[in-house]
DNA sequence: ACAAACATGTAACCAGTTACATGATTCA
DNA sequence: TGAATCATGTAACTGGTTACATGTTTGT
């Protein structure tokens, strides 16, 4: 009954390092480099995550600890058996994330604000998305030009036309709301 | 420097629940159903949530409890300070919730997996938003017959159209997805 | 000489869910 | 009479972030 050390068991985190690992040896703070130019856009993980979950990933096996000479730095890489467990996990169902969205609470409870509340918040919305459309493109034009040739160029496409796909929704969606919020407007104006 | 009750000081529990009570007074069980079928597809509350909150906005006066002589069962209604710090929240920008999304993450390394990986994620995935699509479908005809000159409808409709609109997009990039899935396939094939 | 970036790590906190305990009421 | 639903509540756990502490190396 004792409260022990416990780290995470159902975590994601595990199999998102082997992942980052599978791609190539890396120490703990290149691992979060990588996660943030690469899978940022849907995935991110801290320090505090990140360190203890690297011991374990050695402790159980799945992982080689290195030290790099130079700097304080451990390199870690993949063992046959992290590669076994990260494909295992490959094809595993993936469980959807249950969100919460704060904005379209907002608008639910619009009733207590007006549509001016729904405007402010749209449009903030807008601009948001319209910001990852223009940061999809450049992360595009980038990916075919550095990595033309690398073999897993489609699957990281993939999930790149994933986000685009969405925030292009997302601004089709503010847009016909702000419209509908327009004609709010001015039937509240004339009453 | 002791280990106090700390009751969550900066979630928005607390507000979703001022908006529920803003429809009209509710048991926390209550509130919990009502959550769920109406803004359930962006929002949940658990009991272990809603109980202790619901004390605590008696406690900051944004609401009253009353005994509601039947069962053991207390009625919450709104203040007026509570309605106050309502309207004051609905006029914050919301914070976007940064997200992980496990499928893309597993797309992203599919180069470990192959072809067959992403097929078997989007595939559910695919069924998973179609089943969205469904649902929406559902509760936009009930909406409309049930709820035709509430004044709040053009609100609620807004908040449906975001799922319909997400969700026809992430139908859209299964597609498209599969498709590609499917050219890799053959290639995998003839060589 | 100093700033920026590299590099590792942990304790405290945070927001939430789950599992459980308890009991009343309704209805077939 | 017994199952389903109504109703309230809490302790333990979970999966994470943040703030802090510490020190090195590189480049200007």
């Amino acid at each position: 009954m004792s409260r022990v050390a416990a780290l995470p068991l159902k975590t994601t985190t595990a199999e998102a390092l082997l992942g980052m690992l599978s791609l190539r040896p890396m120490s703990g703070y290149e691992i979060r480099q990588t996660i943030e130019w690469s899978v940022g856009n849907f995935w991110q993980e801290s320090y505090g995550q990140i360190y203890p979950t690297l011991k374990r990933l050695v402790k159980d096996g799945f992982a080689e600890a290195k030290e790099d000479g130079s700097r304080g730095r451990a390199v870690y890489r993949l063992t046959a058996a992290g590669r076994k467990q990260l494909r295992a996990w490959l094809k595993t169902p993936s469980r959807p994330q249950v969100w919460r969205n704060e904005m379209l609470l907002k608008i639910f409870f619009a009733g207590q604000g007006g549509p001016g509340t729904v405007r402010s918040q749209v449009e903030a919305f807008r601009e948001l998305h319209a910001g990852e459309l223009r940061k999809f493109a450049q992360i595009r034009t980038r990916l075919e030009r550095e990595y033309a040739r690398h073999p897993e160029l489609p699957y990281w496409r993939m999930t790149l036309a994933y986000g685009e796909c969405e925030s292009r929704a997302m601004v089709t969606w503010c847009d016909r709301t702000l419209a509908k919020v327009t004609t709010l407007e001015e039937v509240a104006d004339a009453s």
